[in-house]
DNA sequence: GATGAATGAGAATTCATTCAT
DNA sequence: GATGAATGAATTCTCATTCAT
């Protein structure tokens, strides 16, 4: 018996990941596609291959369904930033690595994580972007490993993740031609170094 | 009847004009109050006090509304911030002059902004806003009138205006408590400026 | 332009009347031939000769279509009573003319009547009903003009106002080939008069 | 298998006696709490710690738990006034004993009892209704023992059982105070007994 | 037998837009 | 030109029921 179950492990747990994962899937191709307003429910069910009545046995309501996506959105980005962190490479400065991560981390499927971001924020829930920004920018004040030459100030530390990370996203919605040339990485490593050298002159 | 009309105040052209301001007055009023998904067009005409038959006399249709909108917005921040830039003032140096203006005018109605500027974007019409900021980039890469120390290559160009211009956005749309403080503007001239020190000395 | 005018007299109003009363007319029918299950607004909307959109347009939704039946059915009733009271009929004793009344209202749509009743007290509403038997009962034990040979307590006239009205409706609903016979009616009166009868006796 | 089974309580027959009670309880638990908008199948099975599966081959479909239901109310309070005919009271005359049962009967679960029946009535099953009360007006019309001092037409027969049960089941959903009054039960026996003599007065 | 994930027909409701007056 | 009642396609969501495991 246990051989043969095995077959079928994890029946309800597994298929209910995977039907969250075809819905996200499906959610993001057509908002890639058609925009905010081609999803509808009935085509993101269609699209996903499930029916419309399980898509509601997994999300309450349409908008559920945009929130989980977006919030998984910044968790695997927030995951590729930690990560290129932890990766310690001896060639690439910190600060180098999470921009080149960052970067990385927007080019694939733009226009839906662009939405994804937007009905967040339409929704009165822009504090879930917030909140995922803090957390990286704590681990940044935290424990930068060298990220910045000195400890910025809360208003600097919001202007430059802000920059930063607005910068990489406008780039990748607006198809910059120049996203993935050397000089836009070294542009944005300079903006960052560049404000904590000018502000170590004018305060001394 | 024409005579006795003309009791009326601004019987023809003026009308338009005001019927077009209702109409955005009421549209950015509910914007702010109940988001995107609280605006339908009934409700724009019953709060701008016009019929939903003269609405459609005016806009084509609700998209058109958004549009237009977000394009005056536009149009208004470009010129608070072309017009300080002309304003020469001695005691304030061109860039700051430029991020000073920025803040004061992302400072009202912002959520009705942010909407305006996601509708932009969600209708497929980013290229407006690209547009917008390609003016005043174009006007600053022309005669920046010394408000960078040295010509920026168009992607620093591109950097640094969206840097500034999401930035103050972001921390507009988030009600930081320090939107208003001098450190939040000397932090952005900061940053400005820092890039193009950094960038010269790295480059000799 | 008033004769001409004359043809659509109040347009509007005179038009809500009318798709109130054709929808409720609709849903009588519905209620009558495929009850409670075979309503629904899109069924209604169709039978009433309107758009859906105009069925929401005059009712918030579903269940306040009913209740405004019901209502109006209530005070429909009331008031056939009332008017059977106020007519003094020398020859028709007030009680009996009260019981006839009641007879000859319930007998027109009986099911749809039923069902917009339990629907009433479906929704919780029951107070509705209760409220309209009080008009009825408040009146008759105010100047009852000798409806009553002496004044009933509380619990009499809430029992001999319901048991009254119970047992036509009742009749009503199983299509009781007596309802119309005049042993019925005499019956009922007979109820009502042995009440008082027996109670002054008992009481002595 | 079986012997080890045995272990378990009431395995077999006795087993689907209580998943039967346990979704009745379950029903008439969400009726008197949400009422009939409230009822749905996946909702009572769960209430009733059962599987939807399991529901379903108990019984065929929806409708059929509240008939079920509605049946079983229907035979209850029918034996309990049979019950009260039967153990002949010295103390108490026939036809109090059964009003009293009436109103004991009535007593319980209001909201979902009334709901119950107009389940019963809105499906078309008002015949089962009236089935019980003909069981009962039958046995009373049959051998009355004494309960009515001179045999009923069928009209009165019908007059009177229908009084007296829409009298107290309506006092029971209106929550009315004098409900256990002594007053009521000794009108509600007026009622009837002044009937009688009422009518044979009238017919000598 | 039991389970509960999956189904999808169908119901309620919205709202952009039209057009007769 | 203005009006606002009317339209109905489109959308969200529910829930009775089935059936593979």
């Amino acid at each position: 018996m246990p051989a043969i179950d095995s077959k079928r492990r994890k029946p309800q747990r597994a298929s209910a990941v995977n039907v969250v994962e075809m819905i996200f899937e499906a959610s993001a191709r057509i908002l890639q596609t058609d925009g905010r307003a081609g999803l509808n429910t009935n085509r993101i069910a269609q699209q996903a291959g499930v029916s419309i009545g399980s898509l509601y046995a997994y999300f309450p309501n349409k908008d559920a369904i945009l929130l989980a996506m977006a919030r998984r959105e910044l968790v695997l980005l927030r995951e590729s930033v930690m990560t290129s962190l932890e990766r310690e490479d001896p060639d690439t400065p910190p600060l180098r690595a999470v921009i080149r991560a960052l970067i990385a981390g927007y080019s694939t499927r733009d226009q839906a994580r662009r939405l994804l971001m937007e009905a967040l924020v339409a929704g009165g829930h822009s504090d879930q972007i917030r909140e995922a920004i803090e957390v990286v920018t704590a681990f940044l004040a935290r424990d930068g490993r060298g990220l910045f030459p000195s400890p910025p100030s809360p208003t600097a530390l919001f202007i430059l993740t802000r920059a930063v990370d607005s910068v990489v996203r406008l780039a990748t919605y607006e198809q910059a031609g120049f996203l993935h040339a050397q000089e836009f990485e070294d542009d944005l490593v300079c903006l960052v170094e560049g404000y904590f050298l000018k502000r170590d002159i004018d305060h001394r």
